[in-house]
DNA sequence: ATGTCTGCAAAGCTTTTGCATCGTT
DNA sequence: AACGATGCAAAAGCTTTGCAGACAT
């Protein structure tokens, strides 16, 4: 009953996942996260790596991006956008001012050329509301 | 060497494929469209299917959209951006007045509350511009 | 002691692909 | 006749899951 009770037993491989991804601005995906990982717990599995993916995401510490067909994992949880170089693949947090309103500033190094954007936006719809 | 050829062959898979979703709004899977198209083709393989969604979106008739793990089409393929109801997953379209500028007109049925929004920008970063 | 977490391997789901054959041009 | 498209089935890529044993509390 104890507060910790949410996040679940305190593992090594847990422990250690987050330890890799915590500062990881690289938004890698959940193979290139169990690869580090295993630079120090040269026996843990895949299926470990993203079940415990899974935990941070549902406790919040991580997001997800789904890019592709794979999922990438960001310890940056406030709401942001991304920005995604086609040429290289590399995933660019994108800060807002405020709601809705991009800084143009932050864009990397100052020389990203936009070609394209999509938003997405979830909610209810009006049949599921009432 | 005629301008047909970029089209390719005229088959009837190919036809029906396209009969089947260039007047659909509810922004069908390759799994639904094989499903409704399989109704007039019973002997349609899901490869021809997703062979000829392929053909669709490289000619510019339809528009890919990543859902989760599954791509939807959408034969709506000037600029927009996407409602998505977490309740029902259904998709609605949203058209833009301007770029970058929401009409919030076109929310569903006026009805749609949003929760929550994400956005992507493509486009090339200053290391590979150089 | 209890029940969660782990490693392993198998299965799942969506999408792609190899290949022999069919059908358009 | 030529070669692009098809059907079938297998394979691929990513993620999830069943299970028996290990570990944290």
């Amino acid at each position: 009953m104890a507060a910790r009770h949410k996040f679940g037993r305190q593992t090594k491989q847990l422990a250690t996942v987050w330890q890799t991804i915590k500062d990881d601005q690289s938004h890698p995906t959940a193979d290139q996260v169990y690869e580090r990982v295993r630079r120090q717990l040269p026996n843990i599995s895949l299926g470990t790596v993203y079940r415990n993916l899974q935990k941070l995401v549902a406790n919040n510490r991580l997001q997800v991006l789904m890019l592709g067909r794979s999922q990438h994992f960001d310890p940056l949880v406030e709401r942001h956008h991304h920005l995604i170089c086609e040429s290289c693949d590399r995933v660019f947090d994108l800060l807002l001012e405020s709601p809705g309103e991009i800084r143009p500033a932050l864009l990397p190094e100052d020389g990203f050329t936009i070609t394209a954007h999509h938003s997405a936006f979830y909610g209810t719809c009006k049949r599921c509301a009432s």
